[in-house]
This record gives C-alpha cells, structure tokens and sequence, in this order.
RNA sequence: GGGCGAUUAGCUCAGUUGGUUAGAGCGCCACGUUUACACCGUGGAAGUCAGGGGUUCGAGUCCCUUAUCGCCCA
C-alpha cells in the first residue's frame, strides 16, 4: 500500500481515523498478525482473557488487551514467532439471563415458551451479534490478534476438550454429586455462585414467634409453656426441624462480656458509650434471662420437643452452640434446608432436611396448605395464622442484608439441591505447588498471597448450572428400582447384575470409553465421552418408551444385556444441567490449542508466556487454568501472570454500565483517536495504583464536556450547560429522548496522550519538510556535531530503558520514558538544534541522516503503543528515507510492525557529552528566566556572559550559536576572570554565574527586589548547611561522599551568595 | 472480623537501595503567532508528602499507631 503522494502538504493534525482505517487494513491483508509453529524461531504465546458475550467492551477491557497488544507487537518486533490466541467467553448465566430479560420486555415470552432448543438458538443469535461487536472493538483499538485462530468456550474445538476434561475427572472419581444448599435464583431458576450475588440492606421486620412445648408427665420445675424464637423469613418457619437453645449459656454470656469489658478498654472515647450498652445488655440478660435458658437447656438434654405450629408436628428442642444466648430470645429456629447455618445445624444434629420450595419459588407440597403460593403470599398467610392463635408476641422493624443475584436483581433463597462437584484437594496442591515452587510467576507478588490463601481452602468446586446455554454435563441415569421377574413378580437382579447389564449393552455397542458408576441404590450413572455415545443412549430412550416385555419379538432382535436393560431400567435421563462457565474457560490455554489432540500449536506455543488480566478472578480463573493445565497436560498453563489495576471513575467507583459511569472505548477512539487511548493506558498502568478516572458526557452539538456526578449519571437525558440543548443517555429509553443525539461518556485523561500524539506527528512532519534530498549514507563519528552525539547517547539510554521496563511489564515507566525524550529532548532540544544546519547546503546530509536514524528508531520504540500513527509516519518516511539507517544503510521493513526492535548500543552512550549538554540546557534556561521576568521582548538580541572554569568554557563556548537560535542571546565571554557587568541580572548555578546585560532594558526595581528575595533564600539554605555539617554526629557517622557532598554545596551555595550580592550592589549604586 | 492496597500541588499521578532546595501533565498567571506543532512555545506561582509516635547523623521513603477511601475473603 502506498500513500497518496499527491498530496504533499502534510495535515498540521495527525487524521488518526484515516491511519486506523488504511493501516489495520494493510496489517490484516499482509497476514502479518498470522502466526504458525515455526522451528527456527522462538515462539511467544500469549491467550487472551476471553470477554464474555453479554455486552460491548468497556475502558477496563481497553486497557487488559492493550497491555497484551503492547507486548505482542514488541515480542513480533524482537523476532520472537507471536501468537496471541482470541476469542470470547460464553458467559453461561450472564448471557442466558440478558437474553431472557430481552426477550420477556421486548416478546413477552419466557424461555419455557420456546423450549430448550429454542431458547438456545436465540442465544447464538445474541452471540453472533455480540461476538462481532467485540471483535470489532479490538480491531478499532488496533490489536494485532490471530484472527484465523478465534475460538469461542462454546465451540466445538473447545466442547472437545470440556468433554475430554469432564471424563477424564469422572473417570479418576474426582467429580461427584451431592447435595447442598446453594444460592437458588428462582427467576432463572438455577443456582448462582457466591461471586454473582450482591447484598442490599432494606427496610424489614423480625418476627417474635411462641412455639407450645410439648407437654410430658414429669415437666421440671419451672419449666415454661412456649419457646420463643424470632425471624426475619416467617414462611420458613414452615420448614421448621428443631429449636435450638445453647449447651452451656451461662458460659457464653461470660465470654461474650469479658470480650466486650476487653474491647471497651481498648477503645477510642467516641466507641464507648455502644461498649457500655452492650454491656449493660449482656449483664441484664445473665439477670434476666440466663435460668429460663438454662431450663430449655436441660429440656433440649432431655430430649423434648416442642410443637411447630401450623404443621403440627413435634419437632425436637436441641442444644447447639449456634444459638447466642446475646443476641434475640437466645433460641433459634432451625430450617437446614433454607439456611446455610441452620444447615450446619442439621447437619450436627442429623436433623431432616425439609425443603419448602419449588424451584419457581412457590411453596412445595412440604408446605402443607401454603402449596403453591409465592413466598411473599405464604409470609403474610403465615403471620395472619399465627396471630389468629396468639402466638406472635412481638414484630421489630429492623434492617436486614438480603442477598440478591447479580444476574436477574431478584432476592436469593438459600435451597438444598443436587449439585455436581470436583474434588479440590490434589488439584489445588497441585496449583498452589506451581506458584510456591515459581514455576507460575504472579506479577506484582502480592497477589500471589490471595491466590495461595483461596486454593488452600480447597474447597470443592460446585460445577453444575441449572441452565439451558452451556456445556451440557455429559452423564446419563439409568433409574431401575426393583426388578421384577415377568413371570412371578419377583426381584431378580441386584444392583451389581444390573450394572453388569449396562455394561455388557455398552459393549454390545461398542461403546468401550465409558464410566459407570452406582450413585445409589437403583441408580446409575454413566459418563459419555463422545457424542456418539450420547446419540446411542438416545435411541435407547425411545426404544424403552416403546419397550412391550410381554411381546417375545423384541427379544429375539437384541443381546441378552439389551433385554436385561430394557426390562429393568424405569427410566434413562440425560443430565440436565450444563458446567459452570469456568470450568470452560479453565481449560483456554491448551484448549485454543486443540487439546486433546497433541497438536503442534500445543507442543510449540503451550505453556504460553504470561497471562494478563485483573485480579478480580485470579481465583474463580487464574488458579483454575493452572490446576486443569497441570491435569489435563501435564504442565503449567504460562510461566507468568501479570495483574493490572483497576480504572475507577472519579468517586473511585468501578465503571459498569450499570452504574453508568461505563466509558465505551469506541467514543475515547472516535475523540482522541486508538493511538491516544493506547499510549493513556499504558502511561497510567503503574504497579500499585488503581486508575482514576473522572468521566464526563460531551455534548453533541457543541462539543462541551459536562461533569459526571452520581445524580446525573443515571439520567435519561441532560441539558448542556453550554449551548443549553439537550442530549440523552444510556438510559434513554422514552422515544423522545431516544430521539435526541446521544452523548458519549469519555475522559479528558486521555488529552495528554492525544497531545503527545499530535506532537509526533508534527515533529515527524517536521523533519520530512527537511528531506529534500535525503541521501543515505554511513556516517562516521568524526561528522557528528555535539547535538547528534548527544541525542545518540540519550537514544541509547531510552532504548534501554523501555526495553527493561516492558520486559518487567513497567509499561507507565515505558511510556513516561518515551514521552519524556520525543517531547523534551528531541523536539525541544535536538530538532531546534538542527535547524540551521537543515537550511544549509554543505551540512544538511549528516544532519538529515541523524534525524532520520533517530526519528526511525523512535517509532520503533513508540510502535507497540501507538501503532497506527508510528505506521502512519513509517510509510511515508520511508518515501522520502527508503533507506535511513546509520550504520549498515539496508533498506527499511515494509512495514514498521514487522521491523526488527531497536538495539541498544552502549557505545553510543557519553556521558561527558550529556554532561557538556546539561551545562548548555541550564546556561539557556537562565538567559531565558532573566528575559522573561525582565520583560524583555522576544525579537529583542540579548548579551549574556558567563562566570565559570576553563574547562566549562572550552565545552560550552563552541556552542554559542544554540544560545543565539533558541534564546535569542550573543555570547559576550565565557571562563574563570568575568565579572558582573554594570547593569545586569545573573542566576546562579552550580559551578557557574550567568549575567545578562541589562543596559538600557533594565527594570532595576523588580530586579532589587529579586535579587533581596534570592539572597534570603540563599542565607536560609546556607544556615541549614552549615547547621548540619556543624553537627558532629552528622560529619562523624554520615558516609564521608555524603559529607562531601554537603560541604561542596555549602561552597556553591557560598558563592552563589557572594554573587548575587554583587550584582545587588551594583544595581543600588545604578539606582541611586 | 481477617487480608491487601492507597492517602504527595486545585485535579490526575511519578518519586530507585533512606542522603543536596520533593517532580510531571492538566488547570491557573504573565508573555508570545519565531518557517513542525496554539492539540504549540517561554517563564512563573502553587506542597506541614493524611494525623500522631518511633528508628536514624538524616525519613515522602523504614517501623508502630490512628483516620479516611478502595478491593478481596468470611
């Protein structure tokens, strides 16, 4: 591709538009972001976080794939063979639940409407959408992906390996079903984890209760009528299993008061009045309460029982130590199947286990009378029932935390449930084992601390979701229950000639790679491996449907274990639920590679090099890639994880579209331009901050940026402050303010990068103007003028410097580098130098020469950040410059994604010229200070000399024409004899006194009154000097160069005084 | 309740192993349109380094403690 060299006037603004369109373009169809096992080179490998396909990407996702893009490139650029592996996530509830939302607001219809199949079709609708939306979104940001490479954690490559994983797990016993109280969501009606439930504080009630005991022959003295219990859940009383009173209260009022007494003395004045409350409290119930516990005590120890109303049933009182004799009545209710510690109750007592609940939400059958109402109808019955009988003594308004899901907003029930789990202990030991033993590096440290502490808790992980969208769990049931003979009606087989059955069919079947395993009596389960097996349990279903035992043709067709089967089995299911999402994208890193196949990409990419994401899911993700990765391959999924902050909008919030303080990537590109949002990025990623990041809408029609607050962020529309039209939201949603322009959210903290972007581009644009007849050519040292030797040297240190920081994954420290040498030192210093020269037949060569190398080393350095402006320049560089480089002169890549990384060359690195150019850049800044608070106008010359040794004029005389070009300034003397001439302004340096000659431009008033400012400033530094270096123990035990140090200062400082006493009384003698 | 992190200029952030007078960008003030750039240039003002205590000759930096904010886990 070329540009269009017609147009020779270069914009004076950089079009990042047309550059993201032609150049990403130009990379795609070059096929260079295409990466193949490649045994001559070093492979570099890293796979994407999948994003989910639930929603567009947002400002986080920008910033985790530009911090891989960056990499990528610089890898690609370093000659390593570079992969990077895309994709997305299918987002098992996430994704069910937005499409089901969709599709009850926009058709009205729930997912039973449509039916599994259906439902799931509607989904892949919704993916396919999505999927290309954010795809498109990393192209637009200008990731170099390989594209030909995309998976998806629901296609069939990885539905291969989820299949293979889950198999394989069954197979060594490490995943089994069991029952547990999980967090039910009954709109989705299905069980969420832990991470996707939220808590909200509401206003709601506690509920006093009075249960009768049940009456014996011989009640203890003192023995009460009713125990009373309280609850914020009334319907759950229903499912009621015991009462329970503390085993020893007495004992646990102590405690409970000498904690209190102890936590009283250590606090603050504005805590103890609460302390002395609670106290108080703990203190009157030992009064007041402590012998009716101990009585219900010795009755729960003597095993009565107490009646549960409205199921009147005799439900035993017990002692257990989760009722706290501090807190309510000091008795509690105990429903295992509706609590998660009543259910450790249960558990310990071995009390039943009633579940109340339907999956939908309504009461069960379990509730008696209260079948089929919702909870909130079954609440208010059961109050209204017990109030009839008196036995409500008390209702307490009272706040309470209520969990709610994350994905559907409604409140969670905690259900007792079947659920699938994998048995964590080898397989977190395994993981943990690979960071302890640093084979899996977390960068920064700290974070591996949190991804030990969750691993080693090696908890069981619950993988089954009652969902319709996701890998279904590939286990079927066969259901017998007790088998008959035909003939006399008599149980003939057990269990185990029934699973030989089962298997003698799977043989019959050739079908040989199956697990069967008794789940419990008349019930077996068989995993899969392979979708044919499914289809053959299938065809076996329909044919049990069908089955007629009494017809002998039947028998006649099949083996004896197909008969035996068919006769026996009551039922044959397919598992309903599907695995958690996590369970797929576990296995991203080796199934993107087409394990289980021992393909090449596995043997040359796998294990990839780092992993980059937010330490958000360094548990529910990070850990599970590594274990599954040691599992299923042997070995470690990435040699490193790198955690990157979080961007956090100005409140210190993170951005979701929820909250409205989302900023979409797309609106920062369309503003400041892909280039300028990469280069933000990485200049704001720093190791231990999150990302501030105040938002603001722009205005649509004019252009204004209005702060986001937390009240109008949630507004459907606004009015602009500036041209006072209005403009809508993310949250319109009445036509009419869907029917006003919308106004993006974005930040102006990407300016600064766009600025140093336009800068670039200038600078670049610059030295092209000066490239009429560029010729290439080596260039010896001797040609180099001081100002070429100086930016070589610094452009080494540069290259050295980003080069270590991306490697330590620095990439603030990168890019502050970077934006420091382009801006400072070479368009402020070297391209300013160059000018004359430029304008100069006889020296413009090796000028235009320097200027070429360094700008193209530049953009080699600034290519994996801003890719497309660096492409932009590149190319057209390259039709002035084909060929630019310093040494061997080759001809220039064809594209500058593909050129080799800079080199850094230490021998291009001198000192004493940067130490010559520092002198020169303080000289400058001082005759530039003196025109400046003099009010000297710009086009006026200046006559400045200077004050200083041989050696420093020798070094800095040679380079009077700069001071001339860049301050405007001639040279009057230099070295060790110059003094102050009569009316002048100095500024002190180290080492060195710079005057200008004032003669006839002097406002000899302010300089008084500056120079007497100075000389207090000076004395005050001086008297802290010589205080400390007049400190024995300082002079005695500081480190001798340290000492040194300070007492050269304190000279320095000495003669800057002296000077700037001179020039003070010279300007009063003026004066007066 | 436990753990991690943060607190430096009006705002957003840098600040190496403790060592001269703590830096940058934006914003602000003054001057400026000089042949790359006003998305620019030159200069300037602006900080009790969250509070308290300690270690040290010396603390933004190390230790303890308090406060505030954020995140993770229970």
């Amino acid at each position: 591709m070329s540009i269009d060299s017609n147009s020779p006037e270069l914009p004076k603004q950089y079009d990042h538009q047309a550059a993201q369109e032609r150049w990403y373009k130009f990379w795609e169809e070059k096929g260079y972001f295409h990466s193949k096992p490649n045994p001559n080179k070093k492979p570099y490998c890293i796979v994407i976080p999948p994003p989910n396909v639930t929603g567009a990407l947002h400002l986080g996702h920008a910033l985790n794939n530009t911090l891989q893009d960056i990499l990528i490139r610089q890898k690609r650029m370093q000659g390593f063979e570079t992969l990077w592996m895309p994709g997305t996530d299918h987002a098992g509830i996430a994704t069910q639940a937005v499409v089901e939302r969709r599709l009850l607001t926009e058709e009205k219809i729930t997912r039973h409407d449509l039916g599994r199949e259906g439902l799931v079709v509607r989904i892949w609708e919704w993916k396919k959408e999505y999927e290309a939306r954010i795809l498109g979104q990393l192209k637009r940001m200008g990731c170099s992906c390989d594209w030909q490479r995309t998976r998806f954690t629901l296609d069939d490559t990885c539905a291969r390996a989820v299949r293979e994983t889950f198999f394989k797990l069954f197979k060594d016993g490490k995943i089994y079903r069991g029952k547990r109280l999980v967090n039910w969501d009954t709109f989705l009606q299905t069980a969420v984890s832990d991470d996707e439930v939220f808590h909200e504080t509401v206003d709601g009630h506690f509920w006093y209760f009075k249960y009768p005991i049940v009456p014996v022959d011989n009640p203890l003295p003192g023995e009460p009528t009713h125990v009373t219990v309280a609850t914020t859940r009334p319907e759950t009383m229903l499912g009621d299993t015991a009462v329970a009173v503390h085993p020893d209260p007495a004992a646990a009022l102590e405690k409970a008061e000498a904690e209190l007494i102890e936590r009283l003395a250590a606090s603050q004045a504005k805590d103890k009045p609460s302390l002395e409350e609670q106290i108080e409290e703990v203190r009157r119930r030992k009064r007041e309460m402590l012998p009716l516990l101990l009585t219900l005590r010795d009755m729960a120890l003597a095993g009565r029982e107490v009646m549960l109303p409205l199921q009147n049933k005799a439900i035993p009182l017990v002692a257990d130590d989760w009722a706290k004799p501090e807190l309510g009545t000091g008795c509690v209710k105990i429903t295992p199947a509706h609590d998660a510690n009543d259910y450790e109750v249960g558990l310990r007592k071995n009390l039943p286990m009633v579940n109340i609940l339907n999956p939908d939400g309504t009461l069960s059958a379990e509730a008696g009378k209260y079948q089929g109402l919702t909870i909130m109808e079954a609440r208010e019955k059961v109050v209204a029932d017990l109030q009839a009988l008196d036995l409500v003594p008390k209702i307490e308004d009272r706040q309470i935390e209520i969990a709610h899901s994350d994905r559907s907003k409604t409140p969670i029930e905690p259900y007792l449930t079947d659920q699938w789990f994998v048995k964590m202990d080898e397989l977190a030991q395994s993981a943990m084992d690979a960071v302890i033993d640093g084979r899996v590096k977390i960068i920064p440290e700290r974070y591996g601390k949190s991804y030990l502490d969750w691993l080693s808790e090696k908890r069981d992980w619950p993988i089954g979701r009652q969902l319709w969208w996701g890998h279904r769990i590939p286990v079927w049931t066969f259901t017998y229950g007790e088998v008959k003979s035909i003939d006399t009606d008599e149980p003939i087989w057990s269990d185990e000639e029934i699973q030989s059955s089962i298997r003698g069919w799977l043989e019959d079947m050739q079908l040989t790679d199956q697990v069967v395993v008794q789940d419990s009596p008349g019930r077996t389960l068989i995993c899969t491996r392979s979708p044919q097996a499914d289809q053959a349990f299938e065809e076996l279903t329909v044919l049990l449907k069908n089955f007629d035992a009494k017809n002998e043709e039947e028998y006649a067709q099949r083996s004896m274990s197909g008969v035996h089967l068919l006769q026996s089995c009551s039922m044959i299911d397919r598992e309903s639920d599907v695995l958690d999402t996590w369970f797929s994208s576990a296995l991203w890193p080796h199934s993107t590679m087409g394990w289980p196949e021992q393909t090449e990409e596995l043997k040359y990419y796998y294990p990839t090099n780092v992993l980059i994401t937010s330490r958000d899911i360094i548990t529910l993700w990070v850990a599970r890639m590594v274990l599954t990765g040691l599992y299923n391959v042997g070995e470690i999924p990435f040699h490193e994880v790198f955690i990157h902050p979080k961007i956090l909008d100005g409140y210190g919030e993170g951005m979701s579209k929820s909250k409205g303080n989302g900023v979409d990537p797309l609106d920062v590109i369309d503003k400041f331009g892909a280039d300028a949002l990469r280069f933000g990025i990485a200049y704001l990623t720093t190791e231990t901050q999150d990302i501030r990041m105040p938002v603001e809408f722009e205005c649509p029609h004019c252009g204004k940026l209005i702060e986001q607050t937390k009240d109008n962020r949630v507004k459907p529309k606004l009015k602009c402050k500036e041209c006072g039209k209005e403009f809508s939201t993310q949250w319109a949603a009445k036509p009419e303010d869907m029917a006003l322009p919308r106004g993006a959210v974005v930040s102006d903290r990407f300016e600064l990068a766009r600025n140093f972007c336009n800068k670039l581009w200038n600078a670049s644009r610059f030295a092209m103007m000066n490239f009429e007849g560029f010729s290439a050519g080596k260039v010896s040292d001797e040609e180099l003028f001081v100002e070429d030797k100086w930016i070589l040297s610094r452009l080494a240190t540069v290259t050295k410097g980003v080069t270590d920081a991306l490697a330590e994954y620095r990439y603030a420290d990168a890019a502050r580098v970077l934006y420091d040498f382009a801006w400072d030192e070479f368009c402020s210093f070297y391209v300013e130098m160059v000018k004359g020269r430029l304008q100069s037949e006889l020296q413009r060569t090796v000028a235009q020469r320097v200027l070429a190398h360094t700008l193209d080393t530049l953009l080699r350095l600034l290519h994996p950040m801003i890719p497309f402006l660096t492409e932009e320049v590149w190319q057209r560089l390259g039709e002035y410059a084909p060929r630019r480089a310093l040494g061997d002169h080759h001809p220039a890549a064809e594209s500058i994604m593909i050129a080799p990384w800079p080199e850094y060359d230490p021998k291009r690195q001198n000192p004493e010229i940067e130490a010559r150019f520092a002198h020169f850049q303080d000289v400058l800044r001082a005759i530039r200070d003196i025109r400046s608070r003099q009010n000297v106008p710009p086009k006026t010359d200046l006559r400045f000399s200077v004050r200083c040794d041989a050696a420093t004029a020798a070094l800095l005389k040679p380079m009077e024409p700069y001071f001339d070009s860049m301050a405007g300034a001639k040279a009057v003397a230099w070295g060790p004899d110059v003094v102050s001439p009569e009316l002048s302004a100095n500024v002190s340096l180290s080492g060195m006194e710079v005057y200008v000659d004032l003669a006839g431009l002097i406002d000899i008033a302010a300089e008084i009154a500056r120079k007497k400012q100075e000389i207090e400033k000076l004395a005050g530094f001086i008297a802290a000097k010589e205080k400390k270096l007049g400190n024995t123990n300082f002079v005695d035990r500081a480190p001798a160069d340290v000492v040194q140090k300070e007492r050269e200062s304190l000279a320095d400082l000495q003669s800057q005084l002296a000077a700037a006493k001179e020039v003070l009384e010279r300007l009063e003698k003026n004066k007066a």
